[in-house]
DNA sequence: ACAGCTTTTTAGAATCATTATAAACTACCT
DNA sequence: AGGTAGTTTATAATGATTCTAAAAAGCTGT
């Protein structure tokens, strides 16, 4: 199956939801941003059968720890996932409350001239907030 | 009274709750970052009284429309705030899930490349995830 | 294919932050 | 001092997320 191997990976065995879970996620020809419950109703569309939500989360975690997901850092009380896990950085436009992705190469190199002792950098995140 | 101007100027009367929330906001020597619940729980421990949550998540909310207050972007289901809205950034240690401040000067200058048609950048924040 | 064991799914409950409500209270203006 | 509009408060409502424990499905041996 098409999405064995991810979900091996990440510890999870290849259940029929969790492959339609595969799908919603990763068949899309262009990345994108959602929160869980969004993609749960995205799945249900789709498949025109019920999944549930507790589910959905714990695969979406499942695939974040091992990096095929990445959560936006923007404050807010509800988290928001990309599947674009590529280093890049986002826009987020305050008016439509709607997050826009800014490729690597949109943004120049960012130099952290500050260092913590016995800590290493893991990411670089960049918000820029638009308004009209 | 010494905020009376900031709380008006907020669109606020200057209430004895209000008169506390300032204090222990901007009293401190050093700035720092807290969730409305923390906060709530500082103000009732120095004045040894009980004040609403209510009351502090308006008044926090209020201030930070005006700018006395940033939220700062990190993907959570609390939302921060940071009693320093200078220009400058953040480290989150993952291991002792603690912010950090990054002053202007310790990050370079970043450049925006991408322009998105009739938006104006508000504000630029870095997010650096630190690990061991 | 099947028994036996483990993992997974599920609905629903629990939790936690935040926001809304509406009655009692307080500031401010004259 | 009194009236009006803004505030505080406890509590309820909401909404995202996590927990739970029983039922279902996957996996490994045979």
């Amino acid at each position: 199956m098409k999405y064995t191997e991810k979900l091996r990976n990440s510890g999870l065995r290849p259940t029929k939801q969790r492959v339609q879970i595969c799908n919603a996620l990763f068949d899309e020809k262009k990345t994108f941003h959602f929160t869980v419950k969004d993609l749960a109703k995205k799945i249900q569309n789709k498949i025109n059968s019920h999944i549930s939500l507790a589910t959905v989360y714990n695969t979406v975690h499942a695939f974040e720890k091992k990096g095929y997901l990445k959560q936006i850092p923007i404050n807010s009380n509800k988290i928001y996932f990309d599947t674009n896990v590529s280093e890049h950085h986002h826009f987020y436009d305050l008016d439509k409350n709607k997050l826009i992705d800014l490729n690597k190469c949109d943004v120049g190199p960012i130099n952290i001239k500050k260092k913590i002792n016995g800590k290493k950098i893991k990411s670089v995140e960049v918000l820029v907030k638009l308004e009209n």
